[in-house]
DNA sequence: CCCTATTATCTCGCCCGACGAGATACTTGT
DNA sequence: ACAAGTATCTCGTCGGGCGAGATAATAGGG
């Protein structure tokens, strides 16, 4: 065993310090959601799906009902019922697919956004003050951390 | 309406990049603590209890059934039935409080932590060994920003 | 020291999100 | 036009989590 392993698992060194930190920061952000969530009388699963729907939204692209189920690791079943819910409550339409009449693509009403706006929207302006503060290299710094993070946590296996 | 309000909410800023990215970091650390829950047979509910265990007992506390519901925000029902499911697959054990008899110190099993160092290991270690390329500086700002976003994420409302 | 109030956990019955299997509607290739 | 393939939906079931209440142990007033 190498001494940066030991120094990781027994003693919380400088960095092991801040690995802690982001694995907080991940914590408390779904903590966020589920209080966003539990407001509106959504599940998790509802704001995970509001999330992929507007990011694909934001990307210019229309989710179907298959693509939006496969994002969130739903089978078919649970996609139908998804959507139930979600149109039940007012936050998505259901459109017939134009070229594709088998598809079902779903769409996020206005009203949906400005809830995400209202709740998310004070501790994103806080976050983006905060990042105001920093110089070009230490924005580097910041975004190439959580880059790397980001492509290994999601790349690391299968 | 502020010039910087319009950049957040019309254009992808600098700072609004960083922002999503550090949410896609929050998604990922999700999805890979997902897939060590479905290798090993359990729900996610179990995986945060286990997470929530080795952090108390990292800080060398004992965990009673009771505090690791609370923490989870489950009730007492749910929580037998957590700890039930974690002693049933071997991860942990229950031992009746020495002074106090009608407490249950729920105690980690040496597997379960073998169990995680395993698969998350390689991911703190790739963390790890990216923060050790910055200095000083950058390490403060990464510091001060996820400290930033967490006591705001944490602390916004209620 | 006993009796009551309080605390910690567990048991029982229910709800509902997610799954597997299969039905239905539409499209594509021959 | 027909068979094979694809996208979604329906039905029955399982299981995590909840509310209500039972049980066991501690703490406090008389």
């Amino acid at each position: 065993m190498s001494r940066e392993q030991i120094e990781e698992s027994a003693g919380p060194g400088p960095e092991m310090e801040i690995v802690h930190l982001l694995r907080a920061v991940a914590v408390e952000l779904g903590r966020h959601s589920a209080r966003f969530a539990q407001r509106h009388g959504l599940h998790p699963t509802d704001v995970r799906a509001l999330i992929a729907l507007m990011d694909a939204s934001r990307a210019g692209e229309k989710t179907t009902a298959g693509r939006l189920g496969a994002a969130l690791g739903l089978n078919s079943a649970g996609t139908t019922a998804l959507v139930d819910r979600l149109e039940r409550a007012g936050h998505v339409r259901r459109v017939r697919g134009a070229g594709d009449r088998r598809k079902v693509v779903v769409e996020v009403e206005q009203r949906a956004v400005a809830l995400g706006r209202e709740h998310f929207g004070p501790l994103i302006d806080h976050a983006v003050t905060l990042l105001q503060g920093y110089d070009e290299r230490e924005l580097a710094a910041i975004r190439g951390f959580l880059t790397g993070v980001r492509d290994a946590a999601a790349g690391e296996d299968e």
